[in-house]
DNA sequence: GTGGCATGGACAT
DNA sequence: TGTCCCTGCCACA
C-alpha cells in the first residue's frame, strides 16, 4: 500500500485531525522516544514523495516512512488501546493516529530533513514542474521501468503505480529513457499527477477512475483490457507487469526527441 | 503452524 | 547484485 499517494493521504487525514493541537505522544511498543514530542503543538504533517513529516513545535521534526509493511491507523476514540507494536501514537481529545511497522520513525532535525528532501526528484503529488519532471525522465540512464522506482528521478511512485501507468502509456519497462520523447515524458508525467491525485484521495491506487478497485495489469493473470497474459519480469529488482501486447518493446519503434 | 511473498530502501560488495 | 530489516497476508500442510 504504501506509495506516494497514500503518504499525502495520510498526511492530509492526520493534519485535519491533529493539526495545530497539543498533542499526546507515545511509543506503546517502546521502540521510539516520544518525550520531545509529547504536549506540544504539531505544526504540520508534510508529505514529500514516500516520506512524512511531522513538523512538532520547539522539537526536532519526526521522519517516517513506511517502508513495504508499515501503516497508520485511524481511532476516532483516542482511548481505543493500541495495538501492540504501535511505535508511535499521536493523539488529542478528537482522535489517534497509530504508526505500526515503520522502516523510519525517527527525530532529524532541519539540517537532516532538507538532505532527504534533496534526495527526492519531484513529487507529483507536489508542486507541478514538469520541465524538470521531464528532464529527470529523458535523462535517467535506464529502462523507464527502473526510472519511476527511483525516488530521484520522480518521488512517489512505487511498483504498483509503475505497472498501471506504463500501461496506461503504452511503454514496456525496459524502454530506455533516452529513447522517450518529450511529449511521451510530459504526457507520463501529466498522467502521473492525474491519477495519484486520484488515488491520493480515495486512498488507494487508482489506475481506471471508472472503476476504481480494478487494475489493468499490476498482480494480474491477464490484460483487463485485451485479456492477452500478462508478462512479469524483474525490472529494477522488483517484479514488472505489462502487457506484451499493448506495451511494445520500443526498440525499433523510436519517437522524435 | 509454517513458509514464502510483498505496494521499499539502505547498505555492503 | 545480494542481504537485511520492519510485519501482514495467503496458500499450504
Amino acid at each position: 500500500m504504501p506509495e506516494g499517494h497514500l503518504i499525502h493521504h495520510f498526511a492530509d487525514r492526520i493534519r485535519a485531525d491533529l493539526g495545530g493541537t497539543e498533542i499526546r505522544a507515545t511509543s506503546p511498543q517502546g521502540k521510539f522516544d516520544a518525550g520531545a514530542l509529547d504536549g506540544r503543538r504539531l505544526l504540520d504533517v508534510r508529505a514529500a514523495g514516500k516520506h512524512l513529516f511531522y513538523d512538532v513545535e520547539d522539537a526536532p521534526a519526526v521522519h517516517v516512512h513506511l517502508g513495504m509493511r508499515g501503516l497508520f491507523l485511524h481511532h476516532p476514540d483516542p482511548t481505543t488501546p493500541a495495538r501492540t507494536g504501535t511505535r508511535l501514537r499521536l493523539a488529542n481529545d478528537d482522535a489517534a493516529w497509530d504508526l505500526i511497522a515503520p522502516s523510519a520513525c525517527d527525530l532529524l532535525d532541519a539540517a537532516e530533513v532538507a538532505r532527504i528532501l534533496a534526495k527526492l526528484g519531484p513529487d507529483p503529488l507536489g508542486p507541478d514542474d514538469p520541465a524538470a519532471a521531464v528532464t529527470a525522465l529523458r535523462s535517467f540512464r535506464g529502462p523507464v521501468g527502473a526510472a519511476l522506482l527511483d525516488q530521484s528521478v520522480w518521488a512517489g511512485v512505487g511498483n504498483a503505480w509503475r505497472a498501471e501507468l506504463l500501461f496506461l502509456a503504452h511503454l514496456h519497462p525496459r524502454t530506455p529513457c533516452a529513447d522517450l520523447s518529450a511529449d511521451q515524458a510530459t504526457a507520463l508525467w501529466e498522467l502521473t499527477r492525474r491519477l495519484m491525485a486520484l488515488g491520493r484521495d480515495a486512498g488507494q491506487v487508482v489506475s481506471d477512475p471508472t472503476d476504481p478497485d480494478e487494475r489493468w495489469v499490476y498482480r494480474r493473470a491477464t490484460c483487463r483490457r485485451c485479456g492477452t497474459a500478462v508478462a512479469t519480469a524483474a525490472v529494477a529488482g522488483r517484479t514488472a507487469h505489462w502487457c506484451p501486447a499493448e506495451q511494445d518493446e520500443q526498440v525499433h519503434a523510436l519517437p522524435t526527441r
